[in-house]
RNA sequence: GACCCCUUCGUCUAGAGGUUAGGACACCACUCUUUCAAGGUGGAGACACGGGUUCAAUUCCCGUAGGGGUCACCA
């Protein structure tokens, strides 16, 4: 039997960490075992389903590109299905109407939870004569649950669980205006699509228990479970705004990788020996839910800083370029020319190992439209004032020179500077640095002679001079 | 509160009835070096606690503590 595995979340707000990791486990689980991966959106509460939420979705797994089979399933075009399943259910006594009101459930918890004991509905209208329902009064439909006896499921990640079946409650499996509950819903679009496994959040795993009655009052096999552990802020507590970036689409615009963002995923729950960087090829070849841990694990932001700089070292420069011209072109319409991409693609290969993200990938490489003066660091500012009388004259002297160079390319320069250094008796580092100050208005920076690559001659000379290096040379 | 689950360095984790308890991130030092990174080398850092079982337990069992999840006509 084809694996066939779905990432089915409720279209409520954005696509979070947890919900990320779990449509990556769907998929790699599929794309492992040569099977399917659906998307099915949970919209059955369709005044909280929102357009917007449904595109956070679609857009943050095509970033992530975990790309699903088929079409999308939208569970709320279903309806009509899951009212027929429950009125067949209905028939056959698998299923009775509650005539409860809102008020009555609410004074019923209560009461439960003074008394000490888990809020459950108590089955009052289980057996009651539908004669004797109040007028006026919408029944739900409710699932004849079994009262005796115990539930196990079988989960591929937590093991066997068994619960006692009075801890589960007659739930309810159409509304009062007829619409389906997501609990029925899931169990009947899982056996209608052929899901063969249901990896989903451990927040589920009660669910589990009342679906599994469900599959099988109605005759159905429930797929095989596997309930992944929740990711946790870095505080431990359950994954919220307050733990900062928590959609994946702010991950996007931090600048991090989806190749990144896939592999500080994956390590998360899950594990392979000692293998920290795993690419997705190899993702999917090693895979697999018995490898899944059991407990909740904290989302470390250092970590996956540090994963994202591995795989922008590893990225094509054409890749970053795209996405480098955007991010500074917004800042500097200069970048978006022909001669600002010669400039980018120029100190790519240097500015790629300096970086974590690509906003400070984009943010090293911005002096290259600006005027150096205009964001000089206090460390840099020090650094020109400071110099001596003897080193303004040597540094005047090389810029005269470099006015003249034959060549304009990195190993010319070097050897160049390198030689003028020597023959002056003084260290590379103090010609590099002050130039380094000059070009770029930092203290820190990719290689110097990259740098010079980078603006070209004219460039490099124009800001020489705009510090007043160029001029004491003359 | 009831039910269920979890517990190895700060964090993510490997691990086996007998190991110097391994790796990664972060941290520190050294190295490389024109700066900053990256890279290399090294360092510090953990089996929650209490009982059992056993020749031997961090590993198996039971408690305790701590953490988490679920208890809707939400999903």
């Amino acid at each position: 039997m084809s694996v066939v595995t779905r990432f089915a979340p409720s279209p409520t707000g954005m696509l979070h960490l947890g919900g990320a990791r779990t449509a990556l486990f769907n998929w790699l689980y599929a794309r492992h075992h040569g099977g399917t991966f659906r998307l099915r959106l949970e919209d059955t509460d369709r005044k909280r389903s929102t357009p917007e939420a449904i595109a956070a979705i679609v857009n943050g797994l095509t970033w992530l590109g975990l790309e699903w089979d088929g079409e999308i399933v939208r569970q709320s075009e279903r309806r009509q299905r899951h009212a027929e399943v429950a009125h067949e259910l209905l028939a056959a006594g698998g299923a009775y109407r509650c005539y409860c009101t809102p008020e009555e459930l609410e004074t019923m918890r209560a009461e439960a939870r003074a008394a000490g004991l888990a809020a459950l509905y108590d089955g009052r209208w289980r057996d009651r004569d539908p004669a004797e329902a109040p007028p006026g009064i919408d029944p739900v439909i409710r699932f004849r649950a079994p009262q005796e006896g115990e539930t196990t499921i079988s989960d591929l990640v937590q093991r066997d669980i068994t619960i006692d079946n009075t801890a589960l409650d007659d739930m309810v499996l159409l509304r009062a205006d007829g619409t389906p509950t997501y609990m029925l819903s899931v169990v009947v679009d899982d056996h209608d699509m052929g899901i063969t496994h249901a990896i989903r959040g451990d927040d589920h795993l009660t669910n589990a228990f009342r679906q599994t009655q469900l599959f099988r009052a109605l005759g159905w096999e429930p797929p095989a479970y596997a309930h992944i552990p929740l990711i946790h802020g870095s505080d431990g507590a359950k994954l919220s705004k307050r733990h900062g970036a928590v959609a994946v689409g702010a991950y996007a615009e931090l600048g991090i990788l989806p190749a990144a963002m896939r592999n500080a995923l994956l390590r998360l729950g899950w594990s392979h020996g000692d293998d920290e960087i795993i690419d997705t090829a190899q993702a999917i070849a090693w895979f697999d839910l018995d490898a899944v841990n059991r407990g909740a694990a904290r989302f470390d932001m250092e970590k996956l800083q540090s994963l994202n700089g591995h795989y922008i070292r590893e990225s094509a420069d054409s890749v970053l370029l795209i996405d480098l011209e955007q991010r500074l072109a917004a800042r500097h319409p200069a970048a978006a020319t022909d001669e600002g991409r010669r400039r980018i693609a120029a100190l790519l290969p240097e500015a790629k190992a300096r970086a974590k993200t690509l906003v400070e990938l984009a943010d090293n490489l911005a002096f290259l439209f600006r005027d150096p003066r205009d964001a000089m660091t206090p460390k840099a500012h020090r650094l020109l004032n400071g110099l001596s009388l003897e080193t303004q004259a040597h540094l005047g002297a090389l810029a005269y020179m470099l006015e003249e160079l034959a060549e304009w390319d990195e190993a010319e320069l070097e050897r160049f500077v390198r030689a003028f250094a020597e023959g002056e008796g003084i260290g590379l580092g103090k010609i590099a640095q002050p130039l380094r100050a000059a070009l770029t208005g930092s203290h820190a920076s990719p290689g110097i002679f990259a740098v010079m690559v980078a603006l070209g001659r004219e460039e490099t000379v124009a800001r020489l001079n705009a510090v007043g290096i160029l001029a004491s040379g003359r």
